[in-house]
Parts: structure tokens; C-alpha cells; sequence
DNA sequence: CGGATATCAGTGTAACTGAAATAA
DNA sequence: CTTATTTCAGTTGCACTGATATCC
């Protein structure tokens, strides 16, 4: 049955994924955070929420622990004072370099049974089924 | 990156299917019990926890529930007085028929962007990668 | 005024843990 | 004595909601 595959499939994901960020203390919303504000330069926290799919609560919290850690630096926004505008510092792309580096082995390890060309075939396969189930 | 489209994925495979069984009032460990009474025959609940990857605790609850439904019995088991035995119901199988129904539709609109050759080679893609990560 | 933003406190859910009672 | 089973109470992690203050 294709729902509990891809349920089954999300856990060992899901658990590697997170074992491995733990190790050097992050997560998956700091790793989702940093590469939207690498992507898109300095965001409203309201932004970076719809970006990546996280509520405007854990992205509070989130970038709490950013900055505490000097990964980004929350000023308010001159522009808007409603909003406080969040950027990436230096030590952040630093940091986001190894958290990319983690991750591309853990997607390695988590597609391990797959050839490269099966690994492109799955990514195709279920970009088109999250695509159809977008926002709906 | 496949570990986050697996999650995405398994993201609205979780929510039509939550939202299919509620219609019914029922739950994903109601199928999955029932299913694992009707392929094993009556079973100890210790058993059905394993088989079907649900925690003791949760076994307890959700036998409960099948129980006020009539769905299933519980009873004593004479040869080891530890246990008790699971048996499914006529009513329950006929209820395991109208969840496998509705599963099915389910599996069809979850899968709807793709054919039936690529929904095949989808399904073999996810199992070996489930395979691989098999109670590790 | 309506609408957006950031923050915090609290809610709901699902998976899990610990301990007790019972029995192999 | 150790291990297994069932049960319940409680915990934890997580996504989310509601309310509030502030501002466009």
C-alpha cells in the first residue's frame, strides 16, 4: 500500500535526518531557516515561515536559537517597524556549509538499495505527487 | 532533497487517509489491527504490537475502541494466562471491507498524477529503501 | 477601520516511557 | 529469579491556536 510505504519510508528519513543535525546540535528547522535566509538574503519572519512551511511560533523560537548561537542577527525592520528582519552572519554560511555537507551523506546513506539513475527516477516520481498535493 | 519529498509526501498520504477512516469514525490502528487479525488469525496483543509496529500501550486503547464497536474480542488465554486473545468478529471483517475500500480510493487519489506503470515502479523504489531500513 | 506582524501561553495529538500486577 | 504480558498514568515532541501588542 503506497501511503504506508511512503509513511515507512518518511521514518527512517525523518530519523537520520534528525540523529545526524543532533550531533552537531542543530535541526531541521535551523538547517531550513539558514538556507532560505542563504537563498533569498535578509526576510520577515512571517516570510521565512511561508517559505519554508513552519508556523510563525516555531519560527520565533527558531531563530532565537539561531541567534544565540550567532547564526543570524534579528534587527527591527526601519522599513516596517512591525516586522523584525532576520540575516544570515558569516558563522551561519559557515554553518549552513556543514549542515549541507551532513546532509548530502544522509541522503546518501537513506538512498543506499537505489543506482543513481533509480534515486533520479524516485526524486521525479515523488516531486510529481507533492506537486499535485500542494496547498490543497 | 528526497528525505524532505519523502516527508511531504507522506504528508498528505497521512492526511487523506486520517480524513478517509475518520468519515467512518475509524483509525489507521483500527486497519491495521483488523487487517493483522484477519491475514494471523487471533493473536495475543503483545503480537499485534509487533506485527503491525504499534506500541503495547496504544494496542491496549485501540482494542478498547474495537471492542465497544464489536469489531473484535478479548479473551483470556487459557494456555498462557499472561495473554489475552484477539479475535476479530463477523462484524469486523465486514468493517475491514469497507476500510480496504476505502483505502483503495484512497491509494487513487494519492497517486492520481501518476500511471499505473509509474505508481508500480514507485511502490518498488520505496520498498527496497523500507527494506533497507528494516528495524535498524 | 481592516489587515499584517511578532510574541507568548496554552491546546491537542500521537508516540512513547515507567511502573505495577500477574503469570510463564 | 528472570522474562513476558497487560494495563494505566504520565511524559515528551511537535504542530498548531488564541490572545495580545504593535504597526501599516
Amino acid at each position: 500500500m503506497p501511503s504506508w510505504l511512503l509513511n515507512q519510508a518518511a521514518m527512517p528519513a525523518q530519523r537520520l535526518v534528525a540523529d545526524g543535525l543532533a550531533q552537531v546540535a542543530a535541526h531541521r528547522s535551523h538547517f531550513a531557516l539558514l538556507s532560505a535566509l542563504d537563498e533569498a538574503g535578509p526576510s520577515s519572519q512571517a516570510d521565512l515561515g511561508r517559505r519554508c512551511g513552519i508556523d510563525r511560533s516555531d519560527v520565533v523560537e527558531t531563530v532565537n536559537q539561531l541567534t544565540v548561537k550567532g547564526y543570524v542577527e534579528r534587527a527591527p525592520d526601519p522599513a516596517d517597524r512591525r516586522r523584525n528582519v532576520v540575516t544570515i552572519s558569516r558563522a551561519g554560511r559557515r554553518h549552513l556549509v556543514r549542515l549541507e555537507k551532513r546532509l548530502a551523506r544522509i541522503q546518501d546513506e537513506l538512498l543506499a538499495p537505489l543506482r543513481p539513475s533509480e534515486r533520479e527516477v524516485l526524486v521525479r516520481l515523488l516531486s510529481r505527487v507533492v506537486d499535485h498535493h500542494a496547498d490543497g
